[in-house]
DNA sequence: TATTTTTATAGCCTTAAACTATTAATAATG
DNA sequence: CATTATTAATAGTTTAAGGCTATAAAAATA
């Protein structure tokens, strides 16, 4: 048996094929076959019933798989280990951040860790937290920035900082008058919301729900981004709330919509979230050096009180 | 990087040796020594420092190693899965069982365990408690039995009985003409224990520590064997401690001189003890429906106060 | 039924992992 | 201090493993 052999197993087991598994694996199809076969042999056990189309595991199969998943991780980690020693910080580095945090935070933070860490091919990919757990819990990702906590036991959490809300409150809107908001002023059902998905759209939610009944799922109006949010509520379709770094570059006209809650402001939390194996610890400790700097600069709010990201 | 190559680390670091390391895997030094140099190119590190002698592993080559037992146990679990699939329970099995144990326990279930799992090839060694910790943690016992709770973070326990300690009192000693006894009956001064290292001997100075001071490390005498530990007895020199098991095949005149104490007695805890791998799981459950089975006959106690094994 | 897709088989080539024999280096001993 | 063990490294050879291409077989789809 050996680590290749696995590895392998695991390729076809994801796309229940092999043709594309020895893709993946940069070997041709009857060498990923052949092996197969062979560790199937060895072990006497069939691991994948090829009589299912697409093919699907046998019983002892997915037992197989799992285990097959621990000792491929942790043999990475021997890279890891000799990485860390030599205090090298680099290769291929695979990142996803929720859409709301995206367009803000990673202007801020890129060039200064490509310049600090130049040997880091850093993949950025923009997905929803629900895609961010699945891809780390299967090793697609290696760490991801996520509003937490998320409550997931297989992924640990390093706060980077808190992003208060802000509400933007169009001219004719009944509270735009008021110079500071109290969550309780809230009303669900004046609120312009983030299309399903978004865990920001799950904030403003569960913010709301603490203080008011709402019309459960007869929101009016979605979008996609906030962007539109922001063009949607100045058609005056209602009010509707940014998260505090978005509201950096607005233009100085639109600013004058914008109203901050009094402390403890509600806020969320925006975290590096990574697998609780730990792989590749030094590049995220890196990515959370550079981020939390630069971070520190631009966010500096005490007193929030955290809103929690989950659709409860 | 193969799963041979790091075993083949593992019996470098353990051996301090490549030839004793090679005959131990079955391979010739040279055969060896190569795949070793291959693992130390291909991660560009130096896992041994061969300048010392013996072999010493190199500061990165201690975190290797730990890694290396990590995968490696994993990988012996994948024929573990397969073994548990077939319902196959088989194999070579090693148990350690301290000394106070071997000779009551292991006649009662040996038969009965290989009648019943003929295709298990146990080995049995007789070890102290501290040595059963250190092969379970480096993988050279599969499980042992020992008198709990241990407290070792890498060890699970499960409890197979639960055994009382009978008093020998002989004839002209001053509780001989007690019926029963109280634990604060006991004075460690005159009592009788067997050598350092048996925690036998650790649970009865805790039972007396309990009640009684004591002439710290002033035990007047001392002995290896239970057995002797009883002639000693009828030469007058003190009274002793038995694990109730020990009292059942002594001859009648030595029966006379058993004291058990009121309820709830001193007793210790026995379990079966393995690593938190769980490695070879089906066998170690195995042991432990069989054990429990004998047992059950043998003892019946209910109410009984459980002694630590440590010595504190 | 024909066509496409997908896995298994056959045969070949290259590399890797094992061996034996030997050398080099170190430690132990006379 | 020289000699002898001990032990790791190197050289050269053999066998086996893992890879490839080409092709056949089986299954799914048109």
């Amino acid at each position: 048996m050996t680590i290749t052999q696995l590895s392998y197993v695991l390729a076809v087991a994801e796309h229940q094929n092999f043709t594309k598994a020895a893709q993946k694996c940069f070997v041709t199809q009857p060498t990923l076959s052949m092996q197969i076969q062979k560790l199937e042999d060895e072990l006497d056990v069939l691991i994948f019933d090829r009589s299912k189309k697409p093919i699907e595991l046998t019983e002892v199969g997915k037992k197989l798989v799992t285990q097959a998943r621990n000792i491929v991780n942790e043999s990475n980690r021997i890279q890891d280990i000799v990485d860390q020693e030599k205090g090298f910080v680099g290769g291929e580095f695979k990142l996803g951040i929720i859409p709301t945090v995206m367009p803000t935070l990673l202007p801020m933070f890129l060039t200064n860790f490509v310049k600090k860490y130049p040997k880091v091919k850093l993949k950025i990919e923009e997905l929803t937290t629900e895609e961010i757990i699945t891809r780390i819990n299967d090793g697609h990702l290696d760490a991801a920035i996520a509003a937490t906590p998320l409550e997931q036991e297989s992924i640990k959490e390093r706060v980077l900082y808190f992003e208060p809300f802000v509400a933007y409150v169009p001219q004719n809107h009944r509270l735009h008058n008021n110079k500071k908001l109290e969550t309780s002023d809230l009303d669900i059902n004046d609120m312009l919301l983030l299309e399903d998905g978004h865990c920001f759209r799950d904030g403003v939610i569960n913010l709301c729900k603490v203080f008011k009944n709402h019309n459960d799922d007869k929101f009016q109006l979605e979008s996609g981004s906030i962007e539109t949010l922001i063009k949607l509520s100045n058609e005056g379709l209602g009010m509707t709330l940014l998260p505090y770094l978005h509201t950096l570059d607005l233009p100085e006209k639109s600013k004058q919509n914008l109203r901050f809650f009094n402390e403890p402001s509600p806020a969320r939390e925006v975290s590096l979230i990574y697998h609780k194996s730990e792989l590749k610890m030094q590049i995220i400790e890196a990515l959370q050096d550079v981020i939390s700097g630069i971070v520190r600069g631009a966010i500096a709010f005490q007193n929030v009180q955290i809103i929690s990201p989950l659709s409860k």
